[in-house]
DNA sequence: ATTAATAGTTGCTAATGTCAACTATTGATT
DNA sequence: AATCAATAGTTGACATTAGCAACTATTAAT
C-alpha cells in the first residue's frame, strides 16, 4: 500500500504552533518581570543549574548564543552575585561558570514559581487529558528537534 | 470528594514547554532567513493576510506590540512594497493597512513554504498520533491564553 | 468654542544579539 | 627551544527589536 499522508497541508498545525509560540513569549516576559532578572538571565541560570559547571563556550553552545553574548550575560549575573566566574586550574584561557549559593537559592525560588505558574495554567485541563497533552507536546518537540538537526 | 491533582509539580511540563519554546525560536529565525523578511515582518504579514485590513492600533493589539513599534515595522514593509498605508476616508487620524498585490503574493509563497516545513517536521509522527498531538497542543494553547487573560 | 480624547509618529533609551578584531594561553612543528 | 597555529574569552562597533514619553493632527464632548 503506497504511503498516503492523512493531513497533507499542515496549515492548521502551523498556525497553532505560531500562536502558541507567540503566547509563550508573552508568558515568559510576564514571568520574569515579577523577578529581578531578564528572560536570557533566567535561561542562563536554568542552564547553569542543570549542568552545575560550564565554560563560556559550553554555555554558549547550550544556549545557542555566541561566546561574546555569554560574556555580557555573565557580566551581569556576576555583578548580581548570582554566578561565580573562576579561572580554570588546568587551562588558564578557560573560565568555569557556576551558580553562587545565592544564585542557587534564587533559581530554586524562581523554578518553584515557574512551575506554580504552569500548574495554574494547566489547572483548567482535566487530569484525564494531561497525559495526552504531555504526549502531544513531547512528540512535537521531538519532531522540531529532529528537523533542526537536519 | 476533595479535588486532588494528579501532577502537583508540573516541573516536567514546565521544562518541556521551555525547551519547545526555545527550539521554535531557532526554527522561526531559520525559516525567515531563507526569505527577505524578518520574524516580526512575517508575523505582521500573516496578521494582515488574516484580517485583510487593519488600523495601526488594531494591528498593535493583534500582535501585542505598541503602536510605535508598528509604525516602524510598517515603514519597512511599505518601503518593500509589501504593505499599503492609506489614510482612512472616514477618520483622517487613522491609517488603513493592507497587503499590496505583491505582498499577498509573497505571503502566499511564504505560507506554503511555512506549511511545507511543518509538514517536514511532522512527517516523522505516525498518522495515528497526529490527532493526539493536535489535541494536546490545542489544550496547552487554550490554557496559556486563558492564563494570559487572568 | 474650548477642552478632552484618540490615532499615529518621532526621539530617546534599553535589551538582545552578531561579527570582527584583539589578548592571552596552549598545542604542534620543525 | 622557538616559532607558528589553534583555542578561549573579551571588547568594540553595529543591527534589530522593543517600550516610553512627548509631540502633531484630528475628532468628540461640553
Amino acid at each position: 500500500m503506497p504511503k498516503k499522508q492523512k493531513y497533507p497541508d499542515c496549515v492548521q498545525i502551523a498556525d497553532l504552533i505560531a500562536i502558541l509560540f507567540s503566547n509563550c513569549q508573552v508568558k515568559e516576559s510576564r514571568f520574569v518581570s515579577e523577578h529581578s532578572v531578564s528572560v536570557v538571565e533566567f535561561r542562563a541560570m536554568r542552564t547553569l543549574n542543570e549542568f552545575k559547571q560550564l565554560t563560556v563556550n559550553q554555555l554558549a553552545d547550550k544556549m545557542s548564543l555566541t561566546s561574546s553574548r555569554i560574556t555580557r550575560i555573565i557580566d551581569g549575573l556576576v555583578s548580581k552575585d548570582i554566578v561565580n566566574r573562576e579561572s580554570s586550574t588546568t587551562d588558564r584561557r578557560v573560565y568555569d561558570l557556576s551558580l553562587t549559593d545565592y544564585g542557587k537559592n534564587e533559581i530554586t525560588i524562581m523554578n518553584e514559581d515557574y512551575s506554580k505558574i504552569h500548574k495554574e495554567i494547566l489547572s483548567i485541563i482535566p487530569d484525564e487529558y494531561y497525559d495526552t497533552m504531555v504526549e502531544g507536546i513531547t512528540k512535537l518537540n521531538d519532531a522540531v528537534e529532529r528537523w533542526l538537526n537536519h
